[in-house]
DNA sequence: CCGCAAAGGTTGAGCTTGTCAACTGTTGCC
DNA sequence: GGCAACAGTTGACAAGCTCAACCTTTGCGG
């Protein structure tokens, strides 16, 4: 049973162990949101606004992938900390926009940087392997 | 500011579209969790138990990174489903085996083959480019 | 101009995950 | 035989998340 011919194509195989990284990857996450006292939503919340372009909390939500309220506690703690602050929407009054502050964007700008530090399996990679896998990579997703 | 220059070695390159493609994945979990009727740490419990190798709880415990009293909850979950079953151990009467039941098995086995479908973005490569990134994560991750 | 449906957010209820501390039962070692 | 260590459970508690209900604001149609 162990030794059932399962095929698996190239890519499949591919997708596989990419699964793997990202299993690897959840503690890491956790682990780095605790360092910067956020939990992981908070993280993840903080790590997609940009400081750049105030948005919406439903724009927010929906990049989440959650519902409306959901963000609101989230923000909620985010603001608590003085990472982001609630602004009246200047056409709409009905919205809130998320602006990162000052130290918000300082604290995302390190997270950022925590974040795009590569596993070490890849990190050991040959230069052209490395090369190699970002250009697949860059026509697969554009 | 947006020309500030951010250099970014091949290998960071890599890393972030995999971020990318990593937080596509994370709603299908939740989408492909509730069509077997379990939830998302449920399904990975269950993808993780090997059903012709029944583990102790603290294993299964290590594997997901997490408490042994959440894996309580968790396999009661599980249990009250009949996907799994407590088994005393043999030769340690403190531990408990967990055994996948035939039910289990199978619908482990649908979810495995769910989980395996690849992600229209990788789908859409050349089969040179298919080939090429799953050797590259072979010599990666062995 | 009025009425009203629809949208953005917040609130509260309720469930699940997850951690920690305390506890029970079992084991193995000195 | 005594005792520290281990496996698992329980209870308390914080947090994420969803849903339904609600409030305010908006904008449209009559």
């Amino acid at each position: 049973m162990g030794s059932a011919a399962k095929r698996h194509t190239p890519v499949e195989d591919a997708w596989a162990l990419m699964g793997r990284l990202f299993w690897q990857l959840r503690p890491r996450m956790v682990r780095v949101a605790g360092e910067f006292g956020l939990s992981p939503p908070q993280l993840f919340a903080l790590k997609t606004l940009d400081p750049d372009n105030p948005v919406p909390m439903s724009t927010l939500a929906s990049a989440l992938h959650c519902d409306n309220s959901n963000v609101t506690g989230l923000v909620d703690g985010l603001e608590a900390q003085g990472l982001v602050e609630r602004r009246l929407g200047e056409h709409d009054r009905r919205v809130r926009m998320l602006v990162v502050t000052e130290r918000g964007a300082e604290v995302r700008a390190r997270l950022a940087a925590v974040m795009q530090e590569v596993p070490p399996e890849l990190a050991t990679l040959s230069a052209a392997d490395q090369k190699a896998l970002r250009d697949i990579l860059r026509r697969a997703l554009g």
